[in-house]
DNA sequence: CCTACCGATCGGTAGG
DNA sequence: CCTACCGATCGGTAGG
């Protein structure tokens, strides 16, 4: 028997669940996770499991709010120390691709599978994606405004179109990792990124 | 009542499913689909639906199958009457957006989403897909190589390197399509397309 | 955090 | 292609 615990107890445990919720909604979508598969994994009654959230939504809310504090802490965190500009863009990316690569257990990005999968759900959790969303986008750009004001980049950048070109390479190493197990992965989305930050938008010839 | 049918209306009652298979599939995700939401929607009975497939999965293959057709006929199909290499190959990619973009009904492609959903679980339907996004990468490389062979691109062009943007950008337009509903993810894939295939990997300057 | 339970829905079958 | 039904599992609650 384990009965009502310390704060303390309840708090860890709250975090075990969602660590776990974490690896089974990579695998089955955060909408395939389900209380009872997960109180079986770790070992609990499903009434132990629902109790920290509420509902089912709740714990997918949680789930979303850690997968994006995560991200935030890890991509945009250690670009931090990097100089405003390419620099600091370049860091975030190599650090994303390195993020989505190294770990064998939690491959891929989990914000960005969610997002594909609650793009056509709206609700609470695709808000919330949609929020995180536009702050990275938010963040690109004014790394990327960075860039141009300091001559890194031409004065006529097409800055909302790098963002767009930047995000689909992050999607292409997402799927060449998970779908593909392509070992290549990384390094290719670190050659593609390079060429776009190095060579933007190539106005020399044409009108 | 209506009894057994002759095999043309049972044809037709299954084609009528798998249409509404591929609505639902595109919203809720091809595992969200459920025998009883489907028969509920088309005015039928669970066994009259099931009957026609046998099992779910039988159904999702077959929902998947037919989406791989359509994309076949239409994007690789469209793109038949051009000149091979760079021309055919920007058609081709030219009718993936328009594809993704025109109808208000079924936005997005159905096989990139089902892509990203079984990229993690292993079975007949994740194989399926793989060999349909294998077909359709031998494709543009062909096209490639025929461009480099015909002096459109480089002799030292990294073919695979440019599959793997070109990915990159479809997907990145399906999901300014579907989750940002930006009306202008159509143009700025083609921009990006029509970048990366008219002036590849610069080795202008640098090693 | 557990046991015991609820109504609803799941995929699927029997039989016509 | 329907009615009627099956065991299993779903999210969630009551009560301790």
């Amino acid at each position: 028997m384990s009965p009502r615990k310390s704060v303390v107890e309840a708090a860890a445990t709250r975090t075990r669940i969602i660590e776990r919720a974490l690896t089974l909604g990579a695998v089955n979508g955060l909408e395939g996770l389900t209380i009872g598969h997960l109180a079986t994994d770790l070992g609990m009654s499903k009434a132990g499991v629902i109790g920290h959230f509420g509902t089912k939504e709740a714990l997918q809310l949680a789930v979303v709010d850690e997968a994006v504090e995560r991200f935030r802490a890890r991509v945009p965190g250690h670009a931090l120390g990097a100089r405003p500009g390419l620099e600091r863009l370049s860091r975030a990316f190599e650090e994303w691709i390195a993020y989505m690569t190294e770990d064998e257990e939690h491959r891929g990005c989990f914000l960005t599978s969610v997002a594909m999968e609650y793009d056509e759900r709206p609700g609470p959790i695709r808000d919330v994606i949609l929020t995180a969303l536009a702050r990275w986008s938010d963040y690109v750009t004014a790394e990327l405004d960075e860039a141009v004001t300091a001559g890194e980049l031409p004065r006529d950048t097409d800055i909302p179109q790098l963002v767009f070109e930047l995000g689909g390479i992050a999607l292409a190493v997402q799927q060449a990792i998970l779908l593909n197990h392509d070992p290549s992965a990384a390094d290719r989305g670190r050659r593609a990124i390079r060429r776009i930050l190095n060579k933007p938008t190539p106005q020399v010839l044409g009108s």
